[in-house]
RNA sequence: UGGGGGAUCGUCCAACGGCAGGACAGCGGCCUUUGGAGUCGCCGAUGGAGGUUCGAAUCCUCCUCCCCCAGCCA
């Protein structure tokens, strides 16, 4: 049972309500019930750990159900990508994986069920036609001319609909409910229709589907689901959900409440745009860490604690909502500070000779793997006389706040020593392509015994031990930060061109080498990083997760802001 | 203009007739062998107008604004 002093969501307020009750019979029964038609994303995880975790904290079961009543859109291989998703989230749905369309054979005898109470006939209108007597938002439909079939007729024409004895779209059945209903789902909904197309699990044993309206409910009743939770643009369907739990000789009667969809600044979640983002190649792929997809977020390194804490921290609500990428980033952040090792590693090299340093000598240097985690233990880290620091961490002519290295200005080198620049190199356009320094050998380990200090500590490799890596860099995918708000504008046109950035070559220290795919680091001073499946025996690829917190970045924005 | 929902700091979520609170973001301090992390502080909201009440974000009335619905998609 939950915390009783963290305050409930409205979802948790009912489920706890009706347990007390005993309402369900003291039981929580949820399901997650995706199409697979595409890939999950940040949407559909707050979904699973809603679905998930009501079940974990009440005691109750989530089962995972997918909802493949439409073959022309489905595909194994989403169910497969989304099964892996669901368990790399964490989430277990033990042996109650099911499909609505193993309720195939049970759906087709409630429709005959309701043939035969008068509640459903066999509709001959064309597409066009339906929607011509559906009526508007603001007018009433007219019933269909086949809306008085006889039962016997019905039945014959339903029969011969799955025997297939006619071509897609000659016959539907609909519901006979009312067409003058102020809600549309109420106006004769279709709930089966002709398509001669294999499924992805039935192949060709059926040529009728049933629609998601009718093909829900009986699912959740089939399934004993307490609490059948979706999005609010299903609350109009509610009405129907209900409709036929109540004409139907179901042996369980569900009910369903609706939360409100997330919406991420910066990114689109809608499964039309992200496909268009995939195929039309905007992207790499379905997991391209630029994606919201669980794949791309795992591609690019994002633990699925953080998830699920994101999850747990935005809430459940019924309002539109908008939640800032910067709150995932900051869960991101938070659960890899303490989980990530430390290494060093140079993203845009620029070549340090240390000429006091005895040529040849190599010195192996301890540094601490993750000063939040003592048990994470040391390594040694080579040290010699050419070396590769960051570019950025030096400036010829550094501005107010900048700390870093700069001409005649003392530095530490983390875990090494103290180096002053003394000699600036430059190529014939003026270009800095090398700095001499100079060490102070009394300050190994980086103090320094006359208590001197430095205002800055900075990252580096060994040029001759490091390994080479290549980098990739991302950035928001959208400029936009509500796309939505923009609707009349395409939103391929805030599609970010600096979206991806690749670095190559960067260097990373040599205790890197062999780091396992997925593994996640810490870049001293840079971020954390991934090392993505791309990365061959000889050469390492990371995906930047996501960058360290950097008041620099910001001194240098506000700087350039106030010169303009 | 039909029906269904929803409005609380910039953002997300609390407060369930009794001091509007937390998180993220932003800003500032402290600390620091990561300008990281940590830590302290500041900024900052009940859509509007009436009403009920000793007392209203919460209850009532009216108004305004936003979202969803006219697939044989889900």
């Amino acid at each position: 049972m939950p915390d009783p002093d963290t305050p409930l969501d409205f979802i948790r307020q009912i489920v706890a309500d009706d347990l007390r009750s005993g309402k369900t019979g003291g039981r929580l029964h949820t399901r997650f019930p995706p199409e697979p038609n595409g890939y999950l994303h940040i949407g559909h995880a707050k979904a699973i750990c809603l679905n998930f975790g009501l079940a974990q904290e009440f005691g109750g079961l989530c089962n995972l159900r997918f909802d493949d009543t439409n073959p022309t859109k489905e595909e194994m291989r989403y169910v497969e990508s989304i099964k892996q998703d669901v368990r790399w989230l964490g989430f277990d749905w033990g042996e109650r994986l099911y499909y609505a369309s193993d309720y195939f054979e049970e759906m087709y005898q409630y429709a005959l069920h309701l043939i035969k109470a008068g509640k459903a006939y066999v509709c001959s209108l064309t597409p066009e036609e339906i929607r011509q007597y559906r009526g508007t938002l603001t007018t009433p439909g007219k019933n269909s001319p086949y809306r008085e079939r006889t039962v016997a007729e019905n039945l014959d024409l339903f029969t011969r609909m799955r025997a297939g004895e006619f071509p897609d779209g000659a016959h539907v059945l609909r519901a006979k409910i009312d067409m003058a209903a102020a809600n549309l789902n109420l106006r004769d909904p279709v709930l089966y229709r002709i398509l001669h197309a294999d499924h992805h699990r039935t192949g060709s044993r059926w040529c009728i589907y049933p629609m998601y309206d009718y093909a829900h409910p009986i699912s959740d009743a089939l399934e004993g689901i307490t609490h059948s939770l979706c999005t609010l643009e299903f609350e109009d369907h509610r009405p129907l959900y209900d409709w036929l739990l109540d004409n139907l000789p179901v042996p369980y009667r569900p009910r369903q409440y609706e939360f409100a969809r997330l919406n991420m600044t910066s990114t689109v979640l809608s499964k039309r745009k992200l496909i268009q983002l995939v195929q039309e190649g905007h992207v790499r792929g379905w997991d391209d860490p630029r994606m919201p997809t669980i794949s791309g977020m795992r591609r690019r390194g994002y633990p699925p604690e953080a998830i699920r804490n994101f999850c747990d921290r935005i809430g459940v609500g019924k309002k539109d909502n908008i939640v800032e990428l910067e709150l995932l980033e900051h869960c991101v952040r938070e659960f890899l500070n303490r989980a990530a090792p430390r290494v060093m590693a140079v993203l845009r090299p620029l070549k340090v000779v240390l000429t006091n340093y005895p040529e040849g000598q190599v010195e192996y240097l301890e540094a601490i793997n993750n000063p939040e985690d003592p048990t994470m233990g040391t390594r040694l880290v080579p040290f010699s006389r050419v070396l590769y620091l960051e570019r950025e961490d030096f400036m010829e002519e550094p501005p107010k706040k900048f700390y870093r290295l700069a001409p005649d200005r003392e530095v530490r080198l983390r875990y090494a020593y103290f180096i002053k620049c003394v000699e600036v190199v430059k190529d014939r356009e003026g270009n800095v392509v090398e700095l001499h320094c100079t060490y102070d050998p009394e300050t190994k380990g980086g103090y320094a015994p006359d208590g001197r200090q430095v205002k800055a500590t900075l990252h580096w490799v060994s040029a001759a031990h490091a390994l080479p890596a290549e980098v990739r860099l991302y950035e928001r995918l959208l400029t936009k930060v509500n796309p939505a708000e923009e609707k009349n504008a395409d939103f391929k046109s805030f599609i970010n061109p600096h979206s991806l950035m690749v670095l190559n070559p960067c260097w990373v220290e040599p205790s890197l080498a062999g780091a396992a795919v997925g593994s996640r680091w810490q870049f001293e001073r840079l971020g954390y990083f991934c090392v993505d499946p791309d990365s061959t025996d000889g050469a390492l690829v990371f995906n930047r997760t996501v960058t360290l917190k950097d008041p620099w970045a910001r001194i240098k924005r506000s700087q350039l802001n106030t010169k303009s």
